[in-house]
DNA sequence: TCTTAAAAACAGACCGATTGGTTTGTTTTT
DNA sequence: AAAAACAAACCAATCGGTCTGTTTTTAAGA
């Protein structure tokens, strides 16, 4: 018998340790920015949360950039596949087109724009405002998640397909307000009037276009 | 004859010196945080570049977090004085809401989420985040300036007073609207597209809330 | 009004701690 | 036995902040 299931260290591939070991850093990156913020995630808290020592570190990555860029993609890659998963559910849920566009702002609130997500979406955002490199990686990932939100999001909510277009910009345009009313809480603080913000968003969205009048 | 016009260094009093000083170090440390980020805005580079050396430092400020939040209120305290300087022009000059709404709207995106000024706006939101007497210094002056925003601005473009409050939410919609599409721009680069976003939004605000059928 | 001593403003060398990264050597997988 | 994975000591550079001493301003006394 070459294997024991008794064996108390697991015989791994190297590529599987390789795998495990890029991943466990990447997750303490995101760990250490969440919680410390970019000036106070320093590779000696990354590595203590990671329980990796330098030299294997120095094995893995280059340098502590490049392993920010893989632990930034693989959260924003993440965020892209949540994106098209939310809006799967709502077309078989409810009739009621407003209950649905409200249900929906209210999933892609508590996914993306509270608590740990949106911290590490700042800051991953100013990361990659002075770092060229960064940015070249992640701008088009933040494209990509724009994307989705207006061609999955719209052709989910919209009555027609026709009307899917027109729809696409309103989903955008109502990401962009969730980002703001985020950015204000995470200065400001929670604020309880923003839920009545976005049932206001939602009266405004059901309500256009108007009617022509007749 | 004390004092000849030829005399090469101005005599200054203290205080004076003392507040030039403290202004001067606070601009250069808006500045190196537009420029290097955060992380990259360390001591000796601010202080480089306000051309003071480091004891003098010590004496105007204790710690550089202090240094901070000084740079960091008087730039939220002069947002909020722009604010209000910003609608007050538009009542005199059209009468068309749509085209009123519109100028406000450009004048607020160019002002407060385009370059140095949006920069500096997530930056100082994110140094907040980690540090919590900034953060508490902070927090009162983000409310503020939306309190600003939804009273001055509803004020000034509500048809009566009695609308003046329902335009107060929408007003505050608007900013958080474009504090996102700020966030895309600064994440992926300027978008032709969001000007039409903007555009659109103004219909969406004039269009509402629709006239009850009758 | 001139003198003078204390106080405030300023300069630059200096300091321990920490940073990102490397080097040397050991263990595990191939 | 070669290569990859891992560990820990080590390194120069930089960090925020302090210390010692000089210059400028201020306030008081003659």
């Amino acid at each position: 018998m070459e294997q024991m299931a008794s064996q108390p260290v697991a015989r791994r591939s190297q590529t599987q340790r390789r795998e495990e070991m890029r991943q466990r850093l990447a997750a303490a990156t995101l760990d250490a920015l969440a919680e410390h913020g970019h000036a106070g995630a320093s590779l000696s808290v990354i590595l203590a949360r990671a329980g990796v020592s330098r030299g294997a570190w120095s094995h893995h990555f280059e340098t502590k950039a490049e392993m920010l860029a893989l632990a930034a993609e693989g959260l924003l890659r993440d965020a892209i596949i949540a994106a098209r998963t939310l809006a799967l559910p709502l077309p078989a849920d409810m009739s009621d087109p407003a209950a649905r566009l409200s249900a929906l702002l209210e999933m892609a609130w508590g996914r993306f724009y509270q608590g740990r997500h949106r911290d590490l979406l700042f800051e991953v955002v100013l990361a990659a405002r002075t770092d060229a490199e960064l940015r070249a990686r992640l701008a088009p990932i933040f494209d990509a998640f724009i994307g989705e939100v207006g061609q999955g999001w719209g052709m989910a909510l919209a009555p027609s397909p026709q009307r899917g277009a027109a729809m696409a910009d309103l989903m955008v345009l109502t990401v962009y307000m969730l980002r703001g009313m985020a950015m204000q809480e995470l200065a400001a603080g929670d604020t309880p009037h923003h839920a009545a913000l976005r049932r206001l968003w939602v009266d405004m969205l059901i309500g256009f276009p108007a009617p022509p009048a007749t």
